[in-house]
DNA sequence: TATGAATGAGTCTTCATTCAT
DNA sequence: TATGAATGAAGACTCATTCAT
């Protein structure tokens, strides 16, 4: 492996991330990628045939990207423990890396998207979409069909992470328990009303 | 000599606005645009002075459209009813116009947005807003700041109005109840948990 | 004859020419002309074919105006005085009609003369020109090649003339005076040095 | 890495000045001057932000451009002398040059000069109008205000170049002292008339 | 491999001309 | 006949991609 080459691969990886999310989809011109990324715009051809293929191989590597990859086994601890640390690991990637969510919502929306790309499935979900499942037949989480909580917890926590960037909100420890706990007073069984 | 038709105005504002949800902001082209509205590309420009002012001008209406101006009186009504009316509205504007939440959220990243429009308000929320605040001095809601509450509220709802369109997910007056009561037990008062 | 249409014709003509001395043959639009001539643009094709035809039929009428036609008999005069004359009523042609030069120079080099009248031949001129091989033969003018005669004379007073418009000189009898005596000094026979 | 060629500029600089006078202020077209500096249309883009730009900096360019600045010392030669040398030179130069006073001509008038441009002061000819005040001063030159004059010399040689540029007239050292000549007889004291 | 000047296909935009009124 | 809205061909300009160094 030339360590030279796996730097530049990275530089223009992460300069097509944070460029999207700064000028959106757009506004992303390979010269622009290329400074960002301090090369030559000739230079990203050699590791890319081509700008669709550089943005399909970023959506790939996004989409892929497992966020739940860093969680430790937690399959011993309570579903409700369970559920807490996988809001709060999927909120705080999403918190650190909006970027890459800007991405993937301007690029599946762009034409520039490969037919492959366009049916790829996130998978990084399958590990709450299961612990739900779990948590419903337990009858610890109402029987809610899981597009509607996920929509719930996934849109809460985009829209709130979007908002913590651009308005600089803050995301303490607090915020973070009470906004799990709004999702959670949202699905779970026996709000005896 | 031909009237100046005014129809062709909206059918431009209409073009615009879907073709962005089909094709994204990266893919419009003002001959496409021209094409969807039935018109010559050189039509745009007896209304429009460019592409720039044409996408400021359809993101101001939109901005500007007020969601809640179909709602009839309904201060008299319960809050906790007043509330749901609110999101029922919301709910149904989102699904029946997400080329127009996409448009917006396309536009605000690209380069082409004019510096009155970065620093647009939405105010079109504001009386959702002042209703939680009423909500919260009441005791019904819970002390709970409205950025959070708003994040909930609309990230839930953009979500699902997203895959709503996407995946042609049931929005039956019972999803919408059910779907309400979720965010309503996340903000409410006393779950006595 | 339909007085209406004449005026039209003349409308259309006369703003031909003094836009172009304001905007230039480059930035002569049919819509500026029309406006300057107080009609639609529609209108000017309803009494020429297309633009070509517009600027050539202009073309071709300031070059066959001829300058000294409103001259009476001077053929009783004195050859010198014939020549004040002649110089005289040119002079003021093109101080008075500057717009006309000016379009005429501006349109021989644009890409929309036609053939015809890429060869037309300006025969104001030949008035003058008889003359002046009149009194090169009875020697009272030098024997030069009336090209040069009359590129200093012409030249000269073009040159004078835009000078007049564009900084708004004096063009007194006096100065009249002296400028005529320039070129009179300048062809005549016997300077005796 | 192909370095910025400097001949490129001066290609594009030429290919204007001479389809200028070739085509046109009107017949110009960013196409015309690529293909005429044999490069593609991009590339003027490469050393000039549009058309407008390119116009005025060839325009700017040779405005600035000494006519005199090849002439020797003269000013130990008697004025008189001096006075052809620099006639001759601004002669020569015009021969050599109608396209570029063909350009100056049609730029000057065409919609793309920019304000700074329009106020722009031709200045090449100060050194013309220093010797020819200094030969009123001596009483060698009448005392005829300099914008007669310089339109007399000016005039005449203007029209003689493009006339000798249309028609191939004769330029022999025969006809520069004739021409001469005629303008020194039209500006000389002691007619004795 | 790396560079960035050069290229030219593809957009945006203008404006002569047409056409419905 | 007169109008000016509508048209679309033609020209300006951008930017992904190539290529000489």
């Amino acid at each position: 492996m030339r360590t030279k080459d796996e730097n530049k691969l990275m530089a223009i990886f992460d300069a097509t991330v944070s460029l999207t999310a700064k000028v959106g989809i757009a506004g992303l011109k390979m010269s622009l990628i290329a400074k960002e990324a301090e090369i030559a715009a000739g230079t990203i051809y050699l590791y890319y045939k081509n700008k669709k293929d550089l943005l399909n191989a970023v959506y790939t590597n996004l989409k892929s990207e497992g966020i739940f990859s860093v969680i430790g086994k937690i399959e011993h601890l309570p579903i409700q423990v369970q559920l807490f640390r996988l809001w709060e690991v999927a909120f705080e990637y999403h918190v650190a890396n909006i970027n890459k969510s800007v991405f993937i919502e301007q690029f599946e929306l762009s034409p520039m998207i490969s037919s492959e790309n366009k049916v790829m499935e996130e998978d990084s979900m399958s590990y709450l979409h299961k612990t739900l499942e779990e948590a419903k037949k337990r009858g610890i989480v109402k029987p809610i069909d899981n597009h509607i909580i996920m929509s719930l917890i996934l849109g809460f926590m985009k829209h709130l992470a979007a908002q913590a960037t651009k308005d600089s909100l803050d995301t303490s420890e607090d915020v973070k328990h009470l906004c799990y706990s709004m999702c959670w007073n949202a699905i779970r069984e026996n709000n005896n009303e």
